[in-house]
DNA sequence: CTGAAAGCGCTAACAC
DNA sequence: GTGTTAGCGCTTTCAG
């Protein structure tokens, strides 16, 4: 900001013969001051366009009314819709947010969390990267009393807060019901599984297989990332070693369309060539060709929570003890899964 | 940040006899401290876990080295690729982004001008609601000498720099394009007229019109928001007064998909009864039912760009001169606006 | 090479 | 009601 000069409380106190103390009052509509007092002092801060400095009142108040949030990407549509409604329950509670977008990268993830230590956010809302297995910073942030919450990518036992979507289950359901509908032969294209829902989501896909007396076979399940591309690639490794499954699992709703987009590269079709269901879904998924039928998350429900959560610890400064909420999913039908005609 | 005591640079000067200064001017790496004395104070520095504190810094400083950022929306595919991309610069050239989201509501855009200022961030990038229409504020950032860029929704005239799509250029080839097609009868369902973008894009669409010799048809311009919603109800509107045109253009990808919604509700079928193409894309349309045919804007290249523009005002201190960059976009096809038999 | 002093703009605590 | 004093944690002169 580099105008002429920026004007300050002891300008406007200057030209109306009181303190800067009367006037920071004045501002804060502090009791103390008369209302004549508070309307002059209006007035000229309208009239000279004063803009307090926040900078300041932060450092001395040693608090910001500010959330740091961390998170790995931006352009998938759970993190989109999460984000959105942070934003949202945030400006209804007053309080502001900065965030930072890791890129799946655990440096850019640990620079992040430093900086916003370093700018006194008043807490962390973070959602981890896919690559993060190191807890070292995490400990130290426990150490330091940190108010902080994890979503969606957590990382438990830390002593934080931690909400996610119920993975295990919802992916036991939705592959439960793939076998339902005549599927035997199903893969998973996955996540690392050093992450909560990598994990999580594979437990679930095994689970249902055994159920039902499949013999899980480890040639179906491909680990990798979560994004379109590690879709793709998942995809073309099973087909390059001739090893399609009938149905896939796919771990979240990019790694579905990284499948549809080899899918369609290689000239085959869904659901005649191969079928695919997913973990996530997304708000246009109803226009896609075909629709997947997949797990529904709750993302605007679980930011809003995340958020909420992180401000009552903020706030009532309780104790922070580890608190796990998970989030109910529920299956959502679209036009791949189908009843197999054996 | 409520931990048991923020660590400061006097602690650490006290802790090795030293004064203030010459921690602070260590930590930065000044030429002024010798190597041991540097050593000596990065060491106590892990040790103790400090974290200097921004806010201190910036207020002495008198700048912040952190962008304000202000968008209409962000579950929208232009800005979740745009901001990821500001958000990927920032870091490169390391500033801190504060991102706000006015959902498209006035008075929250000009609150979260406001905050930002407030909060002195060193320039605002902003692209404004769909409602704004007073110019107010942003006179009186000019008069501040605020760095300010506008990008894809923007307001010429008031001397800040200004980027977008080349609205006109690429509303006109997409209908001139369908026009070729065939088309004769191709309606549009617009953005508002005081936004530069409905404007824009509806001038171009009337320019195509005329060129071709074809009347427009004022029953077939519908004005509204840039929204699913606003597609929706558009497409309804049409289709309740029985003037449904041969080919719609709808002004934004998620108006498209809009009609994509009311079309599918009203058991009726893209291309058969109805044609769409749009303004915008997103990396799915490949695999939607059909795929659109529209105009391919560059969210990435635009967002790097405002915020380079934008930093280059900050640092390099030039009298902003008001510049309009317009980025050139083309035609991406997909499955609509095939060739029509006559 | 190091440090003392002053100040960034605001607020809390306590007088007057 | 209003003002004085004393910081918040850091940086920038400018002496030593």
């Amino acid at each position: 900001m580099k105008s002429k000069k920026q004007i300050t409380l002891a300008d406007i106190a200057k030209k109306l013969n009181v303190s800067k103390v009367t006037v920071s009052k004045a501002l804060r509509n502090h009791s103390d001051i008369s209302s004549e007092m508070k309307k002059k002092v209006q007035d000229l801060v309208d009239e000279l366009g004063y803009t307090p400095n926040i900078i300041a009142r932060n450092l001395s108040a040693k608090k910001t009314r500010t959330i740091g949030l961390v998170i790995p990407k931006i352009n998938h549509h759970f993190f989109a819709e999460a984000i959105e409604s942070i934003y949202t329950t945030a400006q209804k509670s007053n309080y502001e947010i900065i965030m930072t977008v890791s890129q799946e990268n655990v440096d850019h993830e640990q620079k992040h969390i430093r900086s916003l230590l370093a700018m006194r956010v008043d807490g962390l809302l973070i959602s981890v990267s896919e690559n993060t297995t190191d807890t070292e910073i995490f400990k130290d942030l426990k150490k330091r009393h940190v108010p902080l919450v994890f979503f969606d990518r957590v990382i438990e036992g830390l002593g934080f807060n931690c909400i996610t979507s119920d993975d295990e289950k919802g992916s036991y359901e939705i592959v439960k019901y793939a076998i339902e509908q005549g599927y035997r032969k199903i893969g998973h294209i996955g996540g690392y599984n050093n992450t909560n829902i990598g994990k999580a989501r594979c437990e679930g896909y095994l689970r249902a297989l055994k159920e039902a007396g499949i013999e899980p076979d480890p040639a179906c399940l491909i680990c990798g990332g979560f994004s379109v591309n590690d879709g793709y690639r998942g995809f073309m490794n099973f087909y390059n070693n001739k090893n399609l499954p009938q149905m896939i699992f796919a771990v979240t709703f990019p790694v579905a369309l990284g499948i549809y987009r080899a899918v369609e590269e290689l000239g085959l079709n869904i659901p005649r060539d191969i079928d695919v269901v997913s973990f996530g879904d997304a708000s246009y998924n109803q226009f896609l060709n075909p629709s997947i039928t997949g797990v529904h998350q709750p993302a605007a429900e679980i930011g809003k929570a995340a958020l909420e959560l992180l401000i009552d610890q903020i706030e009532e400064k309780e104790p922070i003890e580890e608190k796990k909420i998970v989030m109910p999913v529920k299956i959502s039908l679209g036009q791949t899964c189908i009843k197999k005609e054996k």
